[in-house]
RNA sequence: UGCUUCGUGGUGUAACUGGCAACACGUCUGACUCUGAAUCAGAAGAGUCCAGGUUCGAGCCCUGGCGAAGCAACCA
């Protein structure tokens, strides 16, 4: 298909093209530490859809420990049961496996190990590195001071150890509400780094979780759990993004407690995705669904994986998308256009080519016979001559798209206007020899042409030069269809960054727009969703997954580059 | 008046242990074309946040500024 590398078993490769985290693995593995092991993990929380921010973290965790012979772990963090849910933890494993990446059979939780979270902060309060805090959260939050201003310590920072395990005891068992005590680390009330003073390490909450049930009535917090769990599953390198930089001293100050070895997991931080025009926060994404601005996570104008997969996109585009936007700690926001490109790109190669008028105008071909129709041969795909030919019937009444004659057309429109010539692609050469049009609307109702039998493509005349080709549908042979064109969800480029405007100001109106005269080519009537083609002259399409036999609804996944557009708006 | 991190064309990334700033997208030309697509050829566009310093030579090293982001959830 082409020169590019998709991705998928590459060895070790030159280290000018290794991003920075992938440098320090490299330079890990030849330092032999952990034994030369890889091992990562993607670690989403199953409390929403994954985006393509996640896909980003997905390809990096996956992707480099597949570049030198490592494992990627999935693990779901379900540390929180008020938030997280089994519809999510299934969404999840179906869009990780669409990308194409694959845990094998290390699917693990951070539930799993909530015995040994335990186990863990009993022992750091038996080794006094740990203690009870019977002060709620606002008192709590009230000591911790400021980023500026160094905290206080809590009056219950030197309880005795006896004290502080039978209250742990307690909290565990359930004796106490929530919000009534919490188990702090004991660490440094005056440390610059907010998040070494005493952090809360386990809260109680009278909850059922989605894997426990109602076994626990304490829960560990991200920081007590994420860096154990990546300890018992033996993680080298735990990736994550920029906002953790400043829990790093955390992390290790909790494994150094726990290990026992030299064995020990790196964390490192790379820059999230940001995409113009769409906002990347799961919080965000939420909101849409629940208010109803969307139709649902995987509405095809979402940024979620699921989302874009019924737009259309394939999950090689994604892959290729993300590895030209490549990974730094530059907070960046990458144009849209990238993107698009990439599945362009990619549909180019894949698609194939069909006919589908979204506005339809009428075309008589007044010297066609009306009885006569004939089967033009037209080639699937250009560039990839093993995708064949297909035969498309041709009759003396067409649709052609409305936006394709003008009454009074300046001379660089190359397409249909009276007494101009166009090839109907495939077909024959015509000349427009009149129009009927509702003088009331102003709308045109029927386009007359006569046609040139020689110009058949193939035929002795076929190489007459003409300024455009025109795609058509045969009307007695069209099938109907629902197309939706899909726009960009917001109309400003960073909706989140807008002061004192909520990004919700900024959502585009037309970002939908549903057509439902569509006609199309006959071979177009039984498609299934997901199947994918380039209606000619248009852009990609995708058959969405309520498309039925003899009913088909499309998407727009993305319209094809329109230099005429361009020059039009001029 | 803290800590951490970052600052290369419009956007995103490159530039091995210092050697005349490269690639992709986007933009604009032109060629070709039975998709105004794709393809091909070419152009414009940064002197690398600023100021000093080291050096024959600095985007890379040093010093000092300036600017931006993150950090004060019993969220992750």
């Amino acid at each position: 298909m082409n020169e590019k590398n998709t991705g998928g078993k590459n060895s070790p490769a030159e280290s000018s093209s290794l991003n920075f985290i992938e440098q320090f693995i490299e330079e890990d593995i030849r330092e032999g530490k952990n034994d030369g092991r890889v091992h990562t993990r993607f670690p989403p929380e199953p409390n929403g859809y994954l985006h393509i921010g996640h896909a980003k973290a997905i390809c990096l965790d996956f992707g480099s420990a597949e570049r030198f012979g490592g494992k990627c772990n999935l693990r779901f963090d379900d540390t929180n049961p008020m938030k997280e849910e089994t519809e999510y933890v299934d969404s999840i494993k179906e869009d990780i496996h669409w990308l194409g990446f694959d845990w094998e059979d290390r699917e693990y939780y951070a539930s799993d190990y909530f015995d040994k979270l335990y186990d863990f902060a009993v022992d750091l309060v038996k080794r006094g590195l740990a203690y009870v805090d019977d002060q709620n959260s606002e008192q709590i939050a009230a000591q911790k001071g400021t980023p500026t201003k160094p905290g206080t310590e809590s009056p219950f920072r030197n309880r005795s150890v006896e004290e502080n395990l039978d209250l742990f005891t307690r909290m565990k068992a359930g004796e106490f509400n929530e919000g009534t005590r919490v188990l702090r680390a004991k660490i440094d009330m005056a440390s610059p780094n907010m998040h070494m003073r005493d952090p809360v390490i386990y809260r109680i909450v009278n909850r059922a979780h989605h894997r426990t049930g109602n076994k626990w009535h304490v829960y560990p917090m991200y920081d007590f759990a994420h860096g154990q769990s990546d300890y018992f599953e033996g993680i080298t390198h735990s990736l994550c993004t920029l906002e953790f930089e400043v829990h790093r001293p955390l992390y290790d100050w909790l494994v150094d407690r726990l290990r026992t070895g030299d064995y020990r997991p790196r964390q490192i931080e790379f820059n999230r995705l940001n995409l113009t025009y769409t906002v990347m926060s799961k919080r965000k994404l939420q909101e849409l669904v629940e208010e109803k601005l969307v139709s649902g996570w995987d509405d095809p104008r979402m940024p979620t994986i699921s989302g874009l997969r019924r737009r259309g996109y394939t999950p090689e585009s994604i892959r290729n998308f993300v590895k030209t936007i490549g990974y730094t700690k530059v907070e960046a926001i990458n144009d849209f256009a990238l993107l698009e490109h990439a599945v362009r790109n990619d549909l180019n190669a894949k698609a194939p080519r069909v006919f589908a008028v979204l506005d339809p105008v009428k075309l008589v071909i007044t010297n066609y016979p009306a009885d006569k129709e004939e089967e033009m041969e037209l080639v699937n795909n250009p560039e990839d001559e093993s995708m064949g030919s297909r035969k498309v019937p041709f009759s003396n009444e067409l649709y052609i798209e409305r936006n394709d004659f003008m009454e009074d057309p300046p001379r660089k429109f190359f397409r249909l206007g009276p007494d101009r010539e166009v090839r109907l692609k495939g077909a024959y050469i015509v000349k427009c020899t009149g129009y009927d049009k509702d003088e009331e609307t102003g709308k045109i109702e029927k386009i007359y042409c006569e046609y040139d039998p020689d110009t058949k493509s193939g035929g002795p005349a076929a190489n007459r030069k003409v300024k455009g080709t025109l795609h058509w549908v045969s009307v007695k042979h069209a099938v109907d269809a629902e197309v939706r064109q899909y726009d960009r969800l917001f109309n400003h480029e960073d909706p989140m960054g807008q002061k004192g405007h909520d990004y919700k100001e900024f959502l585009n109106p037309d970002s939908l727009e549903v057509l439902r005269n569509c006609k199309l080519e006959p071979s177009l009537a039984d498609v299934k969703p997901l199947d994918k083609f380039q209606f000619q002259r248009l852009g990609y399409f995708c058959a969405d997954k309520k498309s039925e036999p003899g009913k088909p609804v499309f998407n727009r996944t993305v319209p094809l580059r329109d230099t005429w557009g361009k020059m039009s708006k001029k």
